[in-house]
DNA sequence: ATGGTTGTTCCACAA
């Protein structure tokens, strides 16, 4: 069985204790990160290493950011989406681990909508849409996880009116999110958990949102047949929400068979 | 419509 989680963990500085905590508990064999929120060279490498993780890190000063961790080699890294020469941002890292090709995603909030952060998005998800064409040409398993911040669905949601014009629910989102599943590709929580309610993977810091469970799901995995295939479970352990220093995120794991 | 919190950086912005 391999056990890859991912989880959104704004500032992988901030949260360090809480990270290594987590990792020594669940001991998963990949780990997706996103927001860490600092250059690939102030990435705290060494203390993951001392772990037995191998790291691929994507940085960036102040925002975005994403690494990948792996207890496995980690070979052939992509550092970038591609498709866009011009976009700085640290949102993309992809390597092969174990045979798998593995994705850290974190994708554009997009908000406000109306300025240029929303046609951002949905650019940016017409080129991850694209970049999946191409790898599901190679007909291997492959794990695209991270932070769509994107709610797929009114079940997804607390409250689906208060959300409706938000960038992670409008419909043009929801549509780019579904053209992309409808590649041929599997998402894992709700493939596995057709019925589950109030299955959060965020809530946020203000307005109480965490203890009156108001929260959204936005993390997600999306499996290559060949990928899905190997299917076990998904699952979101929302223990680290509930500790102190908490990320607004939780993560999100993932089991395949071998 | 408002309010509310956290992190990084610099006294705003992103989420």
């Amino acid at each position: 069985m391999v056990k890859i989680a991912t989880w959104n963990v704004n500032s992988a500085k901030a949260r360090l204790p809480n990270i290594l905590g987590w990792l020594d508990r669940a001991s998963p064999d990949v780990v997706l990160l996103q927001e860490i929120k600092c250059e690939t060279a102030s990435f705290p490498k060494g203390d993951f290493e001392a772990m037995g993780y191998n790291c691929a890190v994507v940085g960036q000063k102040s925002y975005n950011g994403v690494a990948l961790l792996a207890k496995q080699p980690v070979e052939d890294i992509l550092d970038h989406l591609p498709g866009s020469p011009d976009d700085v941002q640290a949102r993309y890292v992809e390597a092969t681990v174990g045979g798998i090709r593995i994705a850290s995603i974190y994708l554009p909030n997009g908000n406000p909508v109306g300025t240029e952060k929303y046609p951002y998005k949905l650019a940016w998800m017409e080129r991850l849409r694209q970049h999946a064409q191409g790898l599901l040409k190679t007909e291997r398993p492959f794990v695209l996880g991270g932070d769509y911040n994107i709610i797929p669905a009114a079940e997804d949601v607390y409250d689906p009116q208060a959300w409706e014009t938000d960038a992670l629910f409008r419909p043009e989102s929801r549509a780019q999110f579904r053209a992309l599943l409808n590649l041929g590709l599997t998402e894992a929580f709700r493939a596995l958990h057709p019925d589950e309610q109030h299955a959060y993977t965020f809530w946020d810091y203000q307005a109480g949102r965490w203890p009156r469970d108001q929260g959204i799901r936005i993390d997600h995995f999306l499996l290559s047949p060949q990928a899905a295939d190997r299917l076990v479970e998904c699952r979101i352990d929302k223990g680290p929400r509930a500790e102190e220093k908490a990320s607004d995120h939780t993560p999100v794991v993932l089991e395949l068979a071998d």
